[in-house]
This record gives C-alpha cells, structure tokens and sequence, in this order.
DNA sequence: TGCCAGGCCGGGT
DNA sequence: ACCCGGCATGGC
C-alpha cells in the first residue's frame, strides 16, 4: 500500500487538497462536493464568500432558500442547502459555532456525532475529520473501490468500514499521509478511468482502473 | 448529445 | 440486509 502511495505520489505530484481553507470552509465543501464535480463547489463556495456567509453563525442565520440560491452552482441545491442547515446547527449546538472548539473532542465521538447529522454520511464524515480536523481517518469514495476492486484486492461488495481498516490497518496513522493518498486515488480514477496505463515509465507496474 | 461528478436518504423488498 | 429512485448543475 505504501509502494502504491509513493508511485502516485512521484506521478501526479502532491494534490494539496483544500490548502490553507479554514475548517469551516473544508466542512461545507465536503457536504457541497457529495456526487458534484469539484469546480462547481468552487462557484458555491465563491458566492458564500461573497455575502459573507461563510461562518456558522451567519450561515445559521440564513433562510435555507437564500443559503439554496447561492449554492445552485453544486447542484442538489434544496437538499445540499437543508444538510448545510443541518450541519451548522449541530456545531451551534454542541459546540457554540467554534471549530476549535469541536477538534479538541476525540476522533470517534465526532464521527459518531456527524454520522447522526442529517446528511453526513461516511465519506463526508471522514473528509471532516480528516481535511478539515486533522483527525486520521481514511477516506474511501467511488474512485477507491473501484481502484481496489479492478486490482483484484477486493471483490466491491465490501461495506465502506472495511475498505477503510484495509487502508489504517496497513498504514502509519498519519494526517498527511491520509489526505495525500486519498487525493491521489481519486487523481487516478478520475484521469485514467476506463484505461490501462503505466504509472511511470522506469517502473514495470501497471494499473488498470474501470468504472463500471 | 448524453453521461457523469470527491453521496446520502427514505422507502420498498 | 440490499436495491432503487430522487436530488440538479455544469463540463466534456
């Protein structure tokens, strides 16, 4: 797994996956990316920036109509807008609106806590924790059970908590670690799908990646 | 032009 | 415990 890491790595380059973003803005593009192409989050994102509303208090201030209209661009508006409301009211609620507050808290009580939240499933749970909390958590998506599976290390039918212990048991418990490698296995489903390629020339291994 | 994006939920079997 | 339809915009 660590070879495989250092081959997409030397290949793609780091991904740097939300650099630099405060939490809060790491936590709304992970509910506004759910089956969404990322360029468009970034309009969504652009336009709360624009009006300022990108803060859990004033986000929990906004009537979910008006939160919905600016993030039209992410498509799933009505309901991406009703998760954001929903999100943004639990940190209200438990932690007063401060993400930093909330980071202090162990890992596993916050997953359990965002996984109750009314559309926060896994992976968005585990692309919190780990991009925007610093927590290790695997992220596991489409890409990287299709990357698995056209491998041959699984068959796909595997739930997401065991292709996620595939990954933490057999890696060092390292943030950085996790985002790079996440990050790239979605470069590489995204790039190559459907496609057999070389990953580097000097290096004899292939990688076949399907989508479907 | 149609298919698909860094999913999740609720209802039905 | 699965399977499915719904949710929606923008890019290739």
């Amino acid at each position: 797994m660590l070879p495989l890491f250092y081959l997409l790595l030397r290949h793609f380059g780091p991904q740097h996956w939300w650099p630099a973003k405060g939490p809060f803005e790491v936590m709304v593009g992970a509910v506004l990316t759910q089956n969404t192409a990322w360029k468009n989050v970034e309009r969504a994102i652009a336009n709360l920036k624009e009006k300022g509303v990108l803060d859990p208090v004033s986000m929990a201030a906004l009537p979910a109509d008006t939160l919905a209209e600016l993030i039209r661009p992410a498509g799933f508006f009505r309901v991406k807008a009703s998760r954001l409301k929903s999100l943004v009211a639990f940190l209200m609620e438990h932690y007063q609106g401060d993400v930093g507050l909330m980071a202090k808290e162990p890992g596993w009580l916050l997953r359990e806590r965002l996984l109750a939240v009314r559309g926060v499933g896994e992976e968005t749970a585990d692309s919190i924790l780990l991009y925007a909390l610093d927590k290790p958590f695997f992220v596991v998506d489409a890409y990287t059970r299709r990357i698995l599976t056209r491998q041959g290390v699984i068959s796909g039918r595997e739930r997401y908590g065991e292709i996620q212990r595939f990954f933490m048991d057999q890696l060092p418990a390292d943030v950085e670690l996790f985002k790079e490698f996440h990050a790239l296995l979605v470069e590489l489903g995204k790039r190559y799908c459907r496609s057999r390629v070389p990953l580097c020339r000097e290096c004899p291994l292939y990688l076949e990646v399907g989508c479907g």
